[in-house]
DNA sequence: CGGCATCCGCCAAGATACTG
DNA sequence: CAGTATCTTGGCGGATGCCG
């Protein structure tokens, strides 16, 4: 009677990496950084979409996760780099099959994006 | 008013996989449909946390980019089965990797968010 | 069993402007 | 160049209930 099973085969693993990669930007990030743009206005130019402000609450949350790290140069005018961590590095594979099942099915995905807007006008 | 959000750039592969796995259950019901978890009061009972109406929702949006296909069967009681198609079939690495990802960092980033609502209290 | 209608709170993320 | 403060909104997702 009380045997619930229904064996939760959802481990929480795939919980734990939302809770990293949640952020709207913080894949695009991850991979920017990966790619040597890590610095705040780079990566704003990177990323032109999102405003300074979302960019640095992502960029510390995933700091505060230690998937990247935070350089800062005291001087003036002010510098900063970001760089992956060891745990980033980890996270790469990943965003790179991302990335790539995103482009192999991009045009499929944009079809029906633009189907669904088309019928709402 | 209000503008429109920003418009997610169609170019980027990473966006194309967010576009699909964004739902908040939706990674976890992939998994779980691709176990043989197949049929939506067994899925809610996979996912407990959720509701009928949120999964609704997300099996919906997962049908209409045919990772996966709904099976109706016309009777009483009503029957209904998920399956993966083969599009949805390509997912599943990606899926295992992040399970396998946050499997490693588990106890690490539990730790981060425990200690998060601990400065809280 | 499966689906849908309602109602609603919350918060991620966007816009803007300002400081050092 | 980097960072922060304030304000705003949309919409995701949670709670309930009814229907075939």
């Amino acid at each position: 009677m009380y045997e619930k099973k229904i064996p939760l085969p959802l481990e929480c693993g795939l919980a734990m990496t939302r809770e990293i990669l949640g952020g709207k930007w913080k894949p695009n990030l991850l991979f920017a950084i990966s790619e040597g743009i890590n610095r705040p206005s780079q990566l704003h130019r990177a990323i032109p979409q999102s405003t300074k402000r979302v960019l640095n609450l992502q960029l510390k949350e995933l700091e505060e996760f230690e998937v990247i790290e935070k350089k800062i140069y005291h001087q003036l005018p002010p510098k900063v780099e970001y760089h992956l961590t060891e745990r980033g590095e980890t996270l790469m594979p990943l965003l790179r099959q991302m990335n790539e099942w995103g482009d192999k099915n991009r045009s499929f995905i944009k079809n029906i994006i633009l189907n669904r807007t088309k019928v709402l006008d």
